[in-house]
DNA sequence: AAGTAATGCAACCGCCGAGGA
DNA sequence: TTCCTCGGCGGTTGCATTACT
């Protein structure tokens, strides 16, 4: 059984949005708020879709959007969190505020891509390029590496890290990227120095989680049941990776955030490399 | 100056999951 | 439980701009 279309095919403008259409968008949203894409473009008559309305105003038109060349700091942050996520745009897009997922997806295709070749690391893999070609022509042997891999504790992977064996997966699906990797492999991945403490801080209304997997459902897990900390005087929510690249005096703060805070690890790494991010309820809102 | 190739990015397409009826 | 709608996502396309010859 075929899906209906969300808009009528006909009648509909496509392609660049012209000034009049964004105005229209723009006044419709002011006056009643985002939401109901569907019968959006009748209420504000726009000859658009839905979707395309939805599209345009998220990717251009909202206010908060931040224009302007990625700064380094960001292109490493990116690199970062690609390397825990995936292709996984949208919840890379809400670790950095005022940049969208088809941004950032941009970003990665045109410049980090070649940004990555040029350090030679492979941009799928994020293992140094010569790695991921001796991987690949052993990857029959890495295949039961791989499934142990999926189901990999937080505090094995910690384990590992520390004992230097270890790097990480782009997902289940992707059979090509784990083997053991030597030291000196490690030394030249940049991931040799992440720091994978992934902080959560929980509502304290609910259950503490144990020492939860980091198989790829994982990231569906912080988004379809975000363990997110706020309190009724405290409208922030903590979802702080251990990316690297931050200095000593930017560690996670959570622990001053209350009492609920907590930490999947259960690890003592150090936080060195933490870098926390405070969200406003907004983005919980984007996680649901 | 003209033609061509490369690049960047906005927009589209099709699929998926959540949630309501 | 099943069906359907809707919002959202990732991959891809196509056009405008820039760089090169």
């Amino acid at each position: 059984m075929g899906r209906s279309p969300c808009c009528e095919k006909e009648h509909t403008n496509k392609g660049a949005w012209t000034k009049e259409e964004d105005e229209r968008l723009i006044k419709h949203i002011k006056i009643h708020g985002e939401g109901c894409w569907r019968s959006l473009p009748k209420v504000a008559g726009l000859l658009r879709c839905g979707k395309s309305c939805r599209l345009r105003w998220i990717n251009y038109l909202r206010p908060d959007l931040k224009r302007g060349n990625f700064s380094e700091e960001e292109d490493e942050l990116i690199i970062n969190l690609h390397s825990l996520l995936g292709n996984k745009w949208s919840l890379i897009a809400a670790r950095l505020p005022g940049r969208t997922d088809n941004e950032i997806k941009n970003y990665w295709n045109t410049h980090i891509k070649r940004k990555l070749y040029s350090r030679g690391v492979d941009p799928q893999t994020h293992r140094s390029l010569t790695a991921t070609a001796t991987t690949t022509a052993t990857a029959t042997m890495v295949t039961t590496n791989n499934k142990k891999m999926n189901n990999h504790s937080i505090s094995n992977l910690n384990h590992d890290i520390n004992n230097k064996n270890f790097h990480l997966v782009n997902g289940a699906e992707d059979s090509n990227s784990s083997s053991d990797v030597t030291t000196e492999e490690l030394a030249f991945h940049p991931h040799n120095q992440l720091n994978l403490d992934l902080s959560i801080g929980l509502p304290s209304n609910q259950p503490k989680l144990s020492s939860s997997t980091i198989n790829p459902e994982n990231y569906k897990k912080l988004k379809q049941e975000p363990q997110v900390l706020y309190t009724s005087q405290q409208q922030g929510v903590c979802l702080c990776y251990g990316l690297g690249f931050q200095s000593n005096n930017q560690k996670c703060s959570c622990k001053t955030m209350g009492t609920s805070t907590t930490t999947l690890t259960g690890t003592t790494a150090t936080n060195n490399n933490l870098y926390s991010f405070y969200q406003p309820m907004s983005f919980l809102e984007s996680l649901n």
